[in-house]
DNA sequence: TTTCCGGGTTCCACGGAAACG
DNA sequence: CCGTTTCCGTGGAACCCGGAA
């Protein structure tokens, strides 16, 4: 503050060390290993370092140890709230054990293996991604390199490990419930531009089971996913062009789902006795609108936490004994198929 | 593939260039200068580099260059779709230039404070924040340091740069669209636990410009920003019990303006007849919800854009000109406000 | 192509102080 | 009492990988 600290350069270890009297040892010791240096000599340096404004370059610690505290995350898209819990869990999980997460943004595999390039590039510790499709590069890259990685939201046959719930056992939980409340024509909203493929598994369990409940499984409909909330009219559309009769609608997200409200309120149609609506995810936005939405909450913070508490039991060493870990779901019903079949069945 | 690479620990330069049966300094100009190496040899190192999975270690360059091609993004939330189109502009600026565009969340000051740290510890070309409110330990760290920053979603007075828009000057527009529109009895909410003081300058310019329309500027109401959507409901019912004669809300959010008119749909009220309703941010919902909302469209890509901009051509070296960008903003009128006074006047 | 260098870490050597015979 | 061992805080040298000259 005295004085213009431009004049020194960047501020290093050196001199941190020269200001406070002590060799570049004592320094790198004062941060790394506490205990091993003298309170009085500790507390000295800490102070002329806060003074100086020094923060411990990254890029030569790792170089040199060849370990990382940073731990990189991929996510598809940050456009709705649906990864918000899961990074919670992942932030809050990482910073227990003194781990940095940093995150970066990809809504294509393309993107997707470039980010996984410039977080290897980084050398970090691990990495987390959404989903179990990825580029051939990509996995290429992951094997060779090594590095401890997670597939998230989903379950099973994993890459390396993988944490997440069964989407087609939760489309079978769905379909069950929407039968159990007395719909019969159940349609199939899923999502076209399959980014991270976690919508795969859902249009053949929906097929499987209603076919078990002796009920056609031909309302189906593919969505763009880059059509948000605008998704839910033009699913409702096309698919009332095959079926009057409709009597329900299972979206791949809340958001499509409060999509198809926001149309069904604009048709004068009431939700649930002339169309049942079930969503994905538990936003927000589910339990606000009205009616109320069910949908599958899928413990996504559980699932963050589960992440990366995997990747760093194994960047640290420790073979996790479980490679793959399920965190469940739960159906939430709520009005939006309530007694859906009641007046109608 | 065809042997197991593990054996041969982590691949660097001077493995590929082994392999490639070259120098590492002809492997080093494969990647940073391809020009400089003829073709063939080009394609072999590129062949074997490929095969072996290696990745330049960003660490070692950085360390040896003392540059970086990584920019650091603070983020406040990813809660809502706020961020997506500012987020999308970085990441697209970023792209262009042949800079990579990482993320940290920090929903407190003092987390903001934790990611700068780790973005300056990782040496990053530059960062942006959102906001200009921040804790003297970071302000102070980032004079030290000397790194670029723009502050963003704010117009002017900025640490070192800055982009966005004044919520002064579109507060105030927005008044005076619910004054064009009819309405005279205006509540406004804003946001009590203010992260990033995005949110400040907006009750006193409320204030002021009633006050120049000849209106009282009585009816304030402070949300908490974790109640999302549930925050609408609140400050409806707090501004009813200070005057049941409200005709008209400007919240800090479209979320909150969405919860508003959940609200208003349970109460059976009309809007815009009983009550006008304005949000902030453009946000999908806004467009999607019954009635189409009234909101402030920030320009949030371009606002991403230059922050990333700004961010570069300090990294680069050349001043870049303007240290303050206004990327503006603009009301957009829709049903929510339409004639709302039309028959209450 | 060679050489050196960047900033920090690992490993080990050094030297002073206290404890012991 | 003095020499020796032990302990512990500190400092020195080699090295991590890639870039610049």
């Amino acid at each position: 503050m005295t004085k213009c600290g431009d004049m020194t350069g960047p501020v290093t270890m050196q001199s941190v060390a020269k200001a406070a009297g002590v060799s570049p040892m004592t320094v790198s010791n004062t941060f790394k290993y506490p205990e091993r240096v003298q309170e009085e000599t500790r507390r000295r340096v800490r102070e002329v370092a806060a003074e100086l404004g020094y923060i411990p370059n990254h890029a030569a610690g790792n170089l040199a140890s060849g370990q990382s505290r940073v731990i990189g995350a991929v996510i598809p898209s940050i456009k709705n709230s649906s990864f918000y819990k899961y990074v919670r869990g992942m932030q809050d999980a990482a910073a227990e054990d003194g781990y940095e997460l940093v995150l970066k943004l990809a809504d294509t595999k393309r993107h997707e293996t470039a980010a996984i390039r410039t977080f290897i590039g980084l050398r970090v510790a691990g990495l987390t991604l959404v989903g179990k499709e990825h580029e051939d590069q990509a996995v290429d890259l992951l094997r060779k390199t090594g590095v401890p990685v997670v597939e998230t939201w989903v379950h099973g046959d994993p890459l390396d490990m993988a944490v997440g719930y069964s989407s087609a056992a939760a489309t079978r939980a769905m379909v069950d419930h929407l039968v159990a409340v007395g719909c019969r024509r159940i349609g199939f909203v899923g999502y076209a531009g399959d980014v991270a493929g976690r919508y795969t598994e859902r249009l053949p369990a929906f097929e499987q089971r209603m076919s078990e409940h002796g009920l056609a499984p031909d309302l189906c409909h593919l969505a763009d996913e880059a059509d948000g909330f605008g998704a839910g009219p033009k699913a409702l559309e096309a698919l009332c062009r095959m079926d009057m009769s409709i009597d329900a609608l299972l979206c791949p997200t809340d958001i499509v789902a409060a999509g198809v409200l926001f149309e069904c309120g604009r048709r004068g149609w009431k939700v649930p006795e002339r169309l049942a609506v079930a969503g994905w995810g538990d936003y927000e936005i589910a339990s606000e609108i009205s009616p109320q939405l069910t949908t599958v909450q899928p413990n996504a913070y559980e699932m963050g936490r589960g992440a990366i508490e995997m990747v760093i039991a194994r960047a640290s060493g420790l073979e996790p004994e479980d490679s793959v870990r399920n965190t469940g779901f739960e159906v939430v019903a709520r009005a939006s198929t309530d007694n859906a079949g009641s007046d109608a069945a």
